[in-house]
DNA sequence: AAGCCAATCTAAATCGTTTACGCAAACGAC
DNA sequence: GTCGTTTGCGTAAACGATTTAGATTGGCTT
């Protein structure tokens, strides 16, 4: 059942069944109502290929996950984001179309969605420091809304962020608070741009207490179980160890945890362990009490802000760019607590 | 640039150059070179919008991910069997399409991505027993693959599935061999259909070397950290407790660690723990040694068979339905061992 | 030299919508 | 009763590709 098909039944021009549907002032309310009706009788659903070839719209954006082909790891909170933004998608009637795309075809995909007219717009996922997609997209005037930020690009785009800075900062204040001393940062890849915020924010905390930055402390890896677990048991394994550590998510903390629990320590006594928690809907810290002590910032609410932002910015291309940056909250857990009194003096 | 731009910029018509493109025989060798190079000059690119409406083909699959409102819990599995799928369609030329809608929408999703043209054919995720999704899909006409299977259909449907009932069935057997009588199944939630099939398997172990079925030895929970907690912690407070926990995810099986550590146990050596391992990019099972004894069967692997299944059931609609059953291999890691000796006997 | 076929290309219809423009009837003002 | 102005609807041309049906050319057969 088609457009003319309908208009045919109802003894109408294809014109005025089409202005009826979508709305338009031009048609008497009687008829309109006559047509929606028969429209819904026949379960009428216009053709979305049609819709948009005449439009000239794509009324879908684009979600490009790079995919590194050497660690072959899928970025974990990726499920939650487009779970956030993919309902508003719904909401306004767009489709969300999937690009898995090797690192290295991800501009040359970009370029594609654009010039074949698949997509009205992308979220960039994952920006490195200084990522050349930024440049790429506003040249080629393709609207776009990046999830996180970009140091070192000169130009204004619309962007949805936490403040990982922020949050690191406050983690490691609180570690200091309770005496800790030797805060070990246990960081997701510094390629990646929130990466080196958070180390910012945590050697700014230090700084500020006059505490030296001992480099042996900082690691920057994958952010998965087991190399949380390999960072824990080398800053254990120092003469004078770590009595605290800093994790960029929840699985690294998984893997502290499980290197304490295997050295006979207890985590939050011996041990303390502050986790950014992205809220991920399968990674809950802790039900009604919390695992780990985290700054938590909800991933699948930045996903629901950058869709609406991205929709938004489909509408007027031509509006200032939009910023938001979030801010995690500290939540108190049982995985800290004052450092053991001993490691306080000096070795 | 379009077609016709491109066209007239040759001097030739649209037909010849839209068939030197597409590989048609009636365009002689040296015009379509001509063309070729012409069309990579200007580095023209078919509208897909246009393709779209002419050839009445979507190039586009769907993915419709059920979001369970209640618990709000995105599947932890689903971003790597994308991850899979994905790359098979950017191969064939197709798109991706991912629609996140709540559970009680999911059908008339599949009518309106049917009824409009949005897509050429679906995935369906995450079948239950008896799920209604699959007559209605036949009902459509709408081409999909299921990855899993749905007991108690009587329609002849295309699957990918793991055998889950024989997975199940070996660990069991594993742990069984290693002396442990009291052995906790931590598993999914039984609407689900892949787990009432590990459910059967693990029974059905049980069954053949003439064990009871405890009750209380089985739960059946979302398949979080959390939960795999509060299932080894109750199954450790029995009076005389569980010995062995089988898991039916990694998720679950971190949280049974926690529980058992968490009282000073060790797994492996007092408590084993046996998972099923989706083999996650983002949760791998350890690294060069495996950190629990685990069946494993690749998720991303599952969703690029699936894909490629269903593009081939696209192109022809008419053949038999295919099925796919997958084993999963037994991992041997450090969770298992033997059951300690006085826990053999009866309390 | 007429007829036929294969090779190569073109013209025009088609897919199912939207939309610019046109037009008649009804309406109100004077 | 005439003249704008609404109101309500229709005609036809887009949108940018594919595809069907034909046209033209040249070579080959007889």
């Amino acid at each position: 059942m088609n457009l003319k098909e309908l208009a045919a039944k109802l003894g109408l021009s294809p014109t005025t069944v089409s202005r009826a549907l979508n709305g338009y002032p031009e048609v008497n309310e009687a008829t309109r109502e006559r047509i929606i009706s028969a429209a819904h009788r026949h379960n009428y659903r216009p053709n979305s290929r049609a819709i948009r070839l005449a439009t000239g719209r794509a009324l879908a954006v684009g979600h490009v996950i790079p995919l590194d082909t050497r660690s072959e790891i899928m970025n974990p909170i990726f499920s939650d984001f487009i779970a956030g933004s993919g309902e508003v998608y719904a909401r306004n009637g767009f489709d969300m179309i999937l690009s898995v795309v090797p690192d290295e075809l991800e501009e040359t995909t970009y370029r594609d969605l654009m010039s074949r007219g698949t997509v009205d717009g992308v979220i960039v996922h994952a920006p490195k420091t200084n990522d050349s997609r930024i440049r790429t997209l506003k040249d080629l005037g393709l609207p776009f809304v990046v999830h996180g930020r970009s140091t070192g690009s000169d130009i204004d785009y619309n962007w949805v962020d936490v403040n990982n800075r922020r949050a690191f900062q406050r983690a490691t204040e609180f570690l200091l608070d309770l005496g800790h001393r030797r805060i070990a940062l246990v960081n997701g890849l510094e390629v990646m741009d929130f990466a080196v915020r958070r180390r910012i924010g945590y050697t700014d905390a230090l700084s500020a207490r006059g505490i030296a930055n001992e480099p042996w402390l900082i690691t920057s890896t994958e952010m998965t179980e087991v190399k949380g677990w390999r960072a824990a048991e080398a800053g254990l394994s120092q003469p004078v160890p770590a009595t605290a550590f800093l994790c960029a998510s929840m699985l690294q903390g998984m893997g502290v945890r499980r290197a304490i629990e295997g050295r006979g320590l207890k985590m939050g006594r011996d041990i303390s362990v502050i986790i950014f928690d992205d809220d991920l809907s399968y990674l809950r810290n802790g039900e009604d009490v919390p695992i780990f002590t985290a700054t938590r910032s909800s991933v699948k609410e930045a996903g629901k802000l950058a869709a609406e932002m991205l929709l938004q910015v489909i509408n007027q291309p031509d509006a200032a760019p939009q910023h938001r940056l979030l801010e995690a909250e500290l939540i108190i857990g049982q995985s800290t607590g004052p450092a053991p009194l001993q490691s306080n003096q000096p070795a």
